[in-house]
Order: structure tokens, then C-alpha cells, then sequence
DNA sequence: GCCAACGTTGGC
DNA sequence: GCCAACGTTGGC
């Protein structure tokens, strides 16, 4: 099994929206661009996916299952891109921020960080447990609590 | 095949 | 809204 990010503005599609797409799940369509493509033809069924939020919010909020391996996009007319299927499985109980991932060692390494602009990406067991962790379990990442008032 | 110009992504 | 970092395109 392998372990996976894919990145999405959620002005354009959203971890509600793949929640609402149910057990069927969604095409994920619109990648155009070689090495992301290539990630993408390496998935396999029953991988597991990290739902990130690009632009807005910036931040890991879920996870999805691949239901369907790679097939020639329906929207290229070029033919040339493939799309997976994936279905929604969860949502994390805290996102996990790339402010938060920044500040973790382990993780400087990963693509999100390296390659911002790759929007679909291996992410190796150990990471995955990592951020599994950071999303399931409050923590504090060096930020100053706030005290309440009164 | 090189590279300048242009377009896009995504963090800030 | 800006801009850095990439990717792509097209002239040569």
C-alpha cells in the first residue's frame, strides 16, 4: 500500500464536496502536468490519499481511498493525462496546517514543502504516520497557548 | 537543442 | 495582489 497528497483549491473542489460524492466517489481530474501524471499512474486501488487545501486554508484536512487506478482523463481532449477515482474516508479531527508541518524535521523533506507547486505526491509510511498523528491528536507546535481572559 | 518569453501555481 | 519557482511554448 502506498501513501499519497493530492492538492486542491476548495473554492473548486473540497473535502465536503468529496464527502458528498459519497461511496462512489469522484474523478480526480484536471492534472496537466507530467510529474504529478506520473503519480497519479502509480496509484493504486485501495491507496490511501491525503486531502490538502490549497490556497485556502493551506492545510491537510482529510483522507481519501483510490477506487479506481489511473485511466486517460475525460477532459483532456488531448488524451494524454490520465484521472484516478477516489472516494472520500475520513476527515482529520484537526487539519493539519503547512505552518505545522514546516516546524516538524522529518517532514522538510517532502514535496509539499520542496515542490509547492506539485499537486500530487508520494508521501513515505513514516510521514504518513506523522501527519496521521498531527491530525488525529491536539498538539501544541511551539505556538504560545492562549490564556483565556477573566 | 537552446533559451527567451510567457503562463500557472501557490505561498505569503 | 505580488512574486518566486516552475513548466511550457515556440522561434531560431
Amino acid at each position: 500500500m502506498n501513501y499519497w497528497l493530492l492538492k486542491s483549491e476548495p473554492d473548486v473542489w473540497s473535502i465536503d464536496q468529496q464527502l458528498k460524492a459519497g461511496a462512489k466517489g469522484a474523478i480526480w481530474d484536471g492534472v496537466r502536468n507530467y510529474q504529478a501524471a506520473k503519480n497519479l499512474r502509480n496509484m493504486k486501488t485501495g491507496d490511501l490519499c491525503f486531502f490538502y487545501h490549497s490556497n485556502i486554508g493551506k492545510e491537510i484536512v482529510g483522507i481519501v481511498k483510490v477506487v479506481r487506478e489511473a485511466f486517460i482523463d475525460p477532459t483532456d481532449k488531448m488524451k494524454k493525462f490520465v484521472a484516478v477515482r477516489v472516494k472520500f474516508e475520513k476527515k482529520l479531527k484537526n487539519p493539519v496546517s503547512l505552518e505545522n508541518i514546516k516546524k516538524i524535521e522529518q517532514l522538510k523533506q517532502l514535496p509539499l514543502i520542496k515542490q509547492s507547486r506539485l499537486s500530487v505526491m508520494p508521501i513515505d509510511s513514516k510521514s504518513w504516520k506523522i501527519l496521521n498523528n498531527m491530525g488525529n491528536i491536539k498538539i501544541n507546535y511551539g505556538k504560545k497557548i492562549k490564556k483565556k481572559k477573566n
